[in-house]
RNA sequence: GCCCCUGUAGCUCAGUCGGAUAGAGCGACCGCCUCCUAAGCGGUAGGCCGCAGGUUCGAUUCCUGCCGGGGGCGCCA
């Protein structure tokens, strides 16, 4: 890797001139501007006033250092500004990124085990099952499937998990409102209200039990929903399981064990201020029942108890006040609170008509996930929810989104991969002949539009890391359409196919284009959309 | 009252461990199809990075306070 290579170099050069105290770790980056290099450093900037001496002097003799003895693919070294170090690359480093992505392609480029098969649960979603999931939900599909993508291909072992609150109060007034619609009557006041309701009621068997067949429905429908939108689990995880196997008796009395249980007011208390919680907590009402909290304790117990090394929730943003509880929990547990990382997605306003839509289920007055991608498509829909980071709220315009593809980014990086495999289609028709990967010159690469896909290209790998360290999709969505810009820039003023290109010039850059096919195909399935042929 | 998220171009949003002259798309305006897909490309205009302090060589970025927006603080789920 150059960057390791120029790293090193600075590091020797530091020795050389007696820098001291050296500095722990010597910053590399890509300049924003052009001319300020193809990489930069601002050590001299860092450790200047520490070792007594003046940053631009320092600067002056790393360059004259360097630039006696240049690393591989080293132009040159030159002193800018306060006193940067910008090294100044020869095309041929971003030739080699080009037979790197070549070479591992698109199973294996910015792959790495970086995770060590660490076991991580993701649970996202975990919709209750009373009815069909809504708008705001398919932001947390997303969000947290992409996710998932991503730490898979850093090396985590990864399972995707829906948890489904199948008992409880929810449940109970939903069948009741089943009930009610079924006997052509309205559901009781504080129950389900949406015109779903009265369509599946009428079409529940007499003889079902609007439980279990409601909930039936109710997964069945979210499970299709979301499988449309390319988001699947590999468990999904019944709350009322735990009741028949006894788990959440168990969990109690493994709290109890534990000592960080207490009876109070006739009821069972978890002591969680001892863990960083606000207040204690009660996990069994005065009537005997459990609270929402007790299974929710069991169901991650039953997490740990699976192998897992490491949680992430997804939760909206109305659960956020749960947060310091469940941390709390998993303490409680005997566990370190880092083994659980909750992710709190903001809300979702969809708007349609020019009018905010309100994502209430119980008023009915919902837009359901299935009606968005409907209208608008399922990938269009899923980019639209990866567009931005969840701590921002995000206004989720159908009409924009429908009526004028111009906005819509989903569009734009699909057809860049469409052009490509355009590209290669007209290239196999014509009969163009390929000179093997092996045999072929890079050297014509150095028009802008060539290098500039090629500079993305080599900045996955570490893109791919933050955005799986910072549990941000939204970068490999960021990234993604600065690809496809470069993709789009290059086909517009580099033509390939024309009879006037030279051949060892239309040679490379077919090779180029399967090395920008192969960026945008594993960009686009991080974020699980398709990659179209054609459009 | 307390806790979490947030405030960057007209709009929707990026902005890496604190770097140099703050970016993109859309919208507005002006151009480009004899061509491998014009769902594209080029250009112009557009900024008190909410406000005020602090930290330091340097702050949109980190810290504190204030102001605005959203969400949450149950023996509801």
């Amino acid at each position: 890797m150059i960057r390791d290579a120029l790293t090193q170099a600075l590091r020797e050069t530091l020795v050389t001139l007696g820098v001291d105290p050296l500095p722990e770790s010597i910053a590399l980056e890509r300049p924003a501007r052009r001319e300020h290099g193809d990489w930069s450093s601002n050590v001299a900037l860092a450790t200047a006033k520490a070792a007594g001496r003046k940053p631009r002097e320092l600067a002056g003799e790393i360059a004259e250092q360097l630039n006696d003895r240049l690393p591989l693919h080293v132009q040159r070294v030159e002193v800018a500004g306060p006193g940067f170090v910008n090294f100044l690359l020869d095309d041929t480093w971003l030739h080699g990124v080009l037979g790197d992505v070549v070479e591992q392609g698109v199973e294996a480029y910015a792959r790495s085990e970086l995770g060590a098969g660490r076991r991580v649960l993701v649970e996202f979603v975990s919709a209750n099952p009373t009815g069909p999931v809504h708008a705001g939900h398919g932001r947390g599909a997303a969000y947290g499937d992409s996710l998932a993508r991503i730490l898979e291909r850093i090396g985590h072992d990864v399972r995707r998990e829906f948890y489904i609150n199948d008992r409880g109060v929810q449940m109970a007034s939903f069948a009741a409102s089943l009930t009610a619609r079924k006997h052509g009557v309205s559901p009781p006041e504080d129950g389900y209200h949406g015109d779903y309701i009265t369509e599946w009621a009428a079409e529940m068997p007499d003889d079902a039990d609007p439980h279990i067949w409601g909930e039936e429905r109710a997964l069945s429908e979210q499970r299709e929903t979301l499988a449309r939108m390319n988001v699947r689990f590999d468990n999904w995880f019944s709350e009322q399981s735990m009741v028949d196997s006894g788990a959440i008796d168990t969990t109690l009395a493994d709290l109890r064990e534990r000592g960080v249980v207490y009876e109070g007011n006739g009821a069972v208390w978890l002591r969680s201020t001892a863990f960083g919680d606000d207040k204690d907590r009660v996990l069994v009402k005065t009537n005997g029942e459990p609270t929402y909290l007790l299974p929710d304790i069991a169901y991650h117990r039953d997490k740990f108890a699976r192998g897992f090394d490491l949680l992430i929730d997804v939760w909206g943003a109305d659960h956020h006040g749960y947060v310091a509880r469940m941390k709390a929990a998993v303490q409680a547990l005997g566990h370190d609170p880092d083994e659980l990382e909750l992710v709190i997605t903001q809300l979702v306003n969809l708007v349609k008509g020019g009018e905010p839509v309100r994502l209430s289920k119980r008023t009915g007055d919902i837009i359901e996930l299935r009606e968005v991608l409907d209208e608008v498509g399922p990938d269009p829909a899923r980019l639209t929810y990866l567009l931005q980071s969840v701590d921002s709220q995000q206004t989720f315009d159908m009409d924009v989104v429908v009526s004028e593809s111009m906005e819509n980014p989903v569009y734009y990086v699909q057809m860049a991969h469409a052009r490509i495999r355009s590209i290669e289609r007209v290239a196999a028709e014509r009969e163009v002949e390929r000179v093997p990967w092996g045999d072929v010159d890079l050297s014509p690469l150095s028009d802008e539009r060539e290098l500039e896909i090629l500079r993305q290209l080599e900045v996955l790998p570490e893109t791919l890391l933050v955005a799986a360290s910072e549990r941000a999709p939204h970068k490999i969505t960021s990234w993604v359409r600065e690809l496809a810009g470069a993709v789009h820039r290059f086909y517009h003023d580099c033509p390939i196919l024309r009879s006037d290109i030279a051949e060892d010039l239309r040679q490379a850059r077919l090779w180029l284009v399967e090395a920008a096919r192969i960026g945008l195909r594993i960009g686009l399935d991080l974020l699980g959309l398709h990659a179209p042929e054609s459009m």
